[in-house]
RNA sequence: GGAGGGGUGGCCGAGCGGUCAAAGGCAGGGGACUGUAAAUCCCCCGGGCUCACGCCCUGCGCAGGUUCGAAUCCUGCCCCCUCCA
């Protein structure tokens, strides 16, 4: 594969194309920059789609700067919300960086990789500099963007602060003189912004190129913390595995073409075979990407015994109690099953619950703590409860 | 500064003196079906106590008040929106 091909694999849009053939035609190693927001501890496959991207131009030899938004962060970034992001603070925007750190070389290379704070350069602009740069853009112009502007006419507030963020984004790529910003496609303004402040600032202008949002588990919305729909990048390899394979059928596809290397062809094989098994490749495929081959081949045998043969996965957790004699309510709320009676009540009238591949119904049923007992609760929770 | 409109459960959104823990939808949980997919169907969904009928607590921006009784009325405060200045 040539090296506009591997990067347009995938990228909804790419401004402008041109430019970059003319960059790469440099022959030097361009400077490639995406933002990240520490706004949660944990990296998704949502963020996977950046990193992978970003990966492939390292591959062709390009460098990163992998920018640590711990400055914008603390502005909140509106991006695709219908409402004011509440800014986060500093100790948790540190905090949360500190795990981007560690997980991102799971997908990037670290000797050409740059690990970047934007308040190193934020800060030192001093109101001044603010006021430089809020006089490079117009109020017009911000307007175009759409979720602004969607705000601004339903009467939404608005607040005037956040018109700094894709400023100060852009003003990142000043700074960092990026030839090239990558971004989901919600960050196409931002991205924007960044070009025309580059000339302002007469540099030459960013090539943007926009991924698509990756859609989350309950294959409707983009995977995000705030949604509970996401796959996290240090998920317990039996987890992920499991949750890749609840992914709707459908949005696969997309996780191969995003999340994998995987050829074309490749992809043709796996739409003409049986869904499920497909599926298991991929959740295969990522497991061992983010863990090892080792813990793939476990999580999907464990996959496997478990769900399709429904034995009871012998490496449940087990739990000890001294009670000679429990009711089937308090033992869900010992083995933290569940946090309140109600909830576990819930559960047991339900038919959730399974003692020793028993259905037990009554919340008040005396179990005997004699030998092991199994506990499953739901489709996918298991416990092995022995006496003390 | 003035006039008007509005703040309800994780979200959206009804209610506008009792029958309201608050319609409906979404999200979530459990079950059936299945491939732990999709679609569909059923049940649950503030907390606590209860096998259960049921009971108690918290709750409709905040704080008070009027009422036998308030999400619903009054007063003050906070916040948002619109128009005017």
């Amino acid at each position: 594969m040539d090296e506009i091909s591997l990067i347009k694999r995938g990228a909804v849009e790419i401004i402008e194309e041109e430019e970059l053939r003319e960059k790469l035609k440099e022959g030097r190693p361009l400077r490639v920059k995406a933002g990240f927001d520490p706004t949660a501890p944990d990296l998704h496959l949502g963020h996977v789609v950046l990193l992978q991207k970003l990966r492939h131009f390292q591959d062709l030899g390009h460098e990163v700067f992998f920018v640590i938004g711990d400055f914008t962060a603390t502005i909140g970034d509106p991006t695709g919300r219908d409402k004011t992001r509440p800014p986060l603070s500093k100790e948790e925007v540190l905090e949360n960086a500190k795990t981007y750190e560690r997980q991102i070389f799971k997908v990037l290379l670290e000797e050409r990789t740059k690990v970047v704070f934007n308040s190193r350069w934020i800060e030192p602009l001093g109101t001044r500099g603010i006021i430089n740069l809020c006089a490079k853009y117009t109020v017009a112009r911000m307007l175009e963007r759409e979720d602004f502007n969607k705000r601004f006419k339903e009467g939404i507030p608005l607040y005037i602060h956040e018109f700094l963020y894709p400023l100060l984004q852009g003003y990142d790529s000043v700074y960092l003189r990026a030839d090239v910003e990558l971004g989901g496609t919600d960050q196409k303004f931002n991205l924007l912004v960044g070009r025309d402040l580059q000339r302002e600032f007469n540099l030459e202008p960013q090539v943007c190129i926009t991924m698509p949002l990756l859609v989350g588990i309950d294959g409707k919305r983009k995977m995000s913390k705030s949604f509970k729909n996401y796959i996290g990048i240090e998920e317990e390899p039996k987890v992920m595995f499991s949750k890749v394979m609840a992914i709707p059928d459908e949005v696969m596809w997309d996780y191969f073409e995003l999340l994998t290397d995987y050829t074309q062809g490749e992809i043709e094989r796996l739409k003409s075979i049986h869904p499920m098994d497909a599926k298991k490749e991929l959740a295969f495929y990522l497991v061992k990407r983010f863990h090892s081959l080792k813990e793939a081949k476990e999580a999907k045998e464990w996959w496997e015994r478990t769900f399709s043969k429904g034995e009871f996965p012998e490496d449940a957790p087990t739990f000890y109690l001294k009670e000679d004699r429990i009711t089937a309510l308090e033992l869900l709320l010992k083995v933290k099953a569940c946090s309140s009676k109600n909830e576990a009540r819930r559960i047991i009238k339900g038919g959730g619950l399974r003692i020793n591949g028993e259905r037990v119904l009554e919340p008040t049923k005396e179990l005997e703590l004699k030998g092991e007992l199994r506990v499953k609760v739901g489709k996918k929770r298991f416990f092995k409860v022995v006496k003390a």
